[in-house]
DNA sequence: GTAGGGTTAG
């Protein structure tokens, strides 16, 4: 039987890996372990296995699992039940031959999962693995998928240079890198908010002579939705079109998602009207089409027309999903129709459709906004009584929930809990945390919470930062904001506008108008800046008296205001306020009559409060 | 491979 093993097949490995030369016509102690270990394996009788496992040379593993390599099932079994033993580990190219057979038998989600674990347990390298894959195929058949499966396992894992990095390599030693890792390259840039590097990796595909398929087409869309260029987002599909590929109902869903977020839903029905005759009949619309719909009109506050579409949606015979509920539900919640929004889950669930994570999270979070914390720790008990389980959203929403009602510290205290229990956590639920202890001036707190997220090994991101910053300008530790600015572009995150608009609003509030005016030219200058570094100036020539500067710079936002910088009643109070301050009724009014023509509608808060007493006094005055 | 729920600035 040992003969077999010398096929043409499994020679190369065998010089290269192990240690069979030593030209002995009789069994080496090795192959008599082989041949029992072969046998057991036949017949299941895991116990002899088990107990040897842990004594497994890595040449004995390879030629044990290239021995299974046929029986893909038997062989997962036999790696699953010595998956933690230290051969393994040592063994990258003998779980590459595993690896290889999962491909053989199409069965592409066992590969990945298998080289995500060598990646994220076992700590190879994406490269690492790409050789002892590369190695392994001259024993096992050659097929380009091992390395589409190895680029997803990458991208799954979130390894970015990983997956970059393999592609790279392939080129470089001459591999064919198929049309299909490219596109879950591109589409996990896009995942993680990468459009920029998107278009870069586009174009270098393209550069090497690639030609798109109705995937790289239907992501391309994607793209221009992200970035909000719908009319570039609809000359890809015809360009699609006049390639000759057929669109697909993703594409299709695609635009018209875009269409819902860039606040065109007209054009979003449209697309929907006209899905059959835009594709010569061939898609039309299915769950994903209708959802996309309702969530455009739920975030609207348009429930009447969402609850339209979702009749139209059954009259199509097309059958709502657990997100289409979702999606309703959390509309009617965030609109304030609970009951509605509760009689609707319970249509759902005569549907028999079971409420998930998602639905839950959605009524935790607004009854919290709601104050209702009784009918919050109801929900909870329902949840855990149901077995469903809340996931890093409940976890962040029960953080916030805590905080806006005024339990900061239990907040904190339910974070330990959750560390404890070794329970998801995230940036996210940090954030939260940490701009809530800033709000009660604990910056020292937050200080802590950050620091501990290093040693917990999560990573802070732009937010993290840019709430600490906010946290330390509103407590007018100006210096110290500055070196967690300084630490974060150290660690190679860029700052963004509102981290600008933070530290601006610092400057302003200590009345440093000359650095304010320094950093506001700096923001202009890479094109960094909105309505509200312009308000938070303005509020700066207040406070400093500067009255004449402040108008001038309201007179250039009126100027500016194409680009989204027209005043808007955030200025109007700041202006209004000041201005009130400095006992000038009748430049308030002026100012209020202007604002009210410009269409700037002051919140009613600041009308009862400052306008409203002063149009009174003057109407006295005339009387 | 597209859709739902949670952070940040005046």
């Amino acid at each position: 039987m040992f003969l077999g093993l010398f096929s043409s097949k499994s020679r190369n490995l065998f010089v290269r890996g192990l240690h069979f030369a030593k030209q002995s016509t009789r069994p080496s102690a090795e192959d008599i372990i082989f041949s029992a270990v072969c046998v057991n394996i036949r017949q299941k009788k895991w116990k002899f296995l088990d107990q040897l496992s842990s004594s497994l040379t890595n040449s004995l593993l390879s030629r044990v699992f290239l021995e299974f390599q046929s029986s893909p099932q038997l062989l997962l079994e036999v790696y699953r039940r010595i998956g933690g033993q230290k051969a393994i580990l040592d063994s990258l190219e003998s779980c590459c031959i595993v690896v290889h057979a999962m491909v053989d038998q199409r069965n592409y989600d066992e590969a990945v999962c298998l080289m995500k674990e060598l990646m994220m347990s076992k700590g190879y390298l994406s490269l690492e693995v790409l050789e002892a894959l590369i190695n392994s195929l001259s024993v096992c058949s050659p097929s380009n998928a091992v390395f589409d499966a190895l680029i997803r396992a990458c991208t799954q894992t979130g390894a970015t240079e990983g997956a970059y990095g393999v592609i790279k390599k392939l080129r470089m030693e001459n591999y064919w890198v198929s049309i299909h890792a490219w596109n879950n390259f591109l589409n996990h840039l896009l995942k993680i908010g990468e459009v920029r590097r998107f278009w870069m990796v586009y174009r270098e595909m393209i550069s090497y002579e690639y030609y798109e398929n109705v995937n790289t087409f239907n992501l391309l869309i994607y793209a221009f939705c992200e970035e909000c260029k719908l009319s570039e987002a609809i000359s890809v599909f015809y360009r699609m079109l006049k390639r000759g590929i057929v669109p697909n109902v993703i594409g299709f869903n695609m635009l018209i998602n875009g269409a819902c977020s860039a606040d065109d839903l007209d054009l979003a029905v449209k697309l929907l009207e006209k899905m059959g005759a835009m594709s010569g009949g061939i898609v039309s619309p299915n769950a994903v089409t209708y959802n996309c719909l309702i969530n455009g009109y739920c975030k609207k506050g348009k429930l009447e027309i969402a609850k339209r579409i979702l009749a139209k949606m059954i009259e199509m015979d097309v059958k709502p999903n657990i997100r289409t509920y979702a999606t309703l539900i959390d509309g009617y919640l965030r609109n304030g129709y609970l009951e509605e929004a509760f009689r609707l889950c319970n249509n759902m669930v005569e549907s028999g459709l079971i409420p998930n994570a998602v639905i839950y999270n959605s009524f935790v979070h607004w009854l919290y906004v709601e104050g209702d914390i009784g009918g919050v720790a109801l929900l909870l008990s329902d949840m855990m009584l149901k077995y469903i389980t809340p996931d890093r959203f409940t976890h962040s929403i029960i953080a916030k929930g805590l905080c806006r009602n005024g339990h900061v510290n239990e907040a904190i205290k339910f974070h330990s809990w959750l560390v404890e229990k070794n329970l998801m956590e995230d940036a996210f639920l940090h954030n939260i945390l940490i701009n809530y202890l800033c709000r009660i001036n604990n910056t020292s707190g937050a200080k802590q919470l950050l620091c501990s997220m290093f040693v917990r090994g999560l990573i802070p991101d732009q937010v993290t930062y840019g709430t600490m910053i906010n946290g330390y300008c509103k407590a007018g530790e100006m210096e110290t904001a500055a070196k967690v600015y300084t630490d974060m572009v150290k660690v190679g995150k860029n700052p963004n506008l509102v981290i600008f608009n933070s530290l601006l609003d610092g400057l302003c509030k200590e009345e440093s108008i000359d650095c304010s005016r320094f950093l506001v030219d700096g923001m202009k200058r890479i094109n960094m800046y909105d309505a509200v570094t312009y308000n938070t100036l303005l509020d700066g020539y207040c406070r400093a008296g500067m009255i004449k500067e402040a108008f001038e710079l309201f007179t250039s936002m009126r100027k500016a205001g194409f680009l989204d910088l027209a005043p808007d009643f955030i200025t109007y109070t700041t202006l209004v306020t000041s201005l009130s301050n400095k006992g000038s009724s009748e430049e308030v009014v002026k100012l209020h009559d202007y604002l009210v023509l410009q269409g700037v509608i002051p919140d009613s808060q600041t009308y009862e409060a400052i306008v409203s007493p002063i149009i009174k006094d003057l109407a006295h005055e005339f009387e």
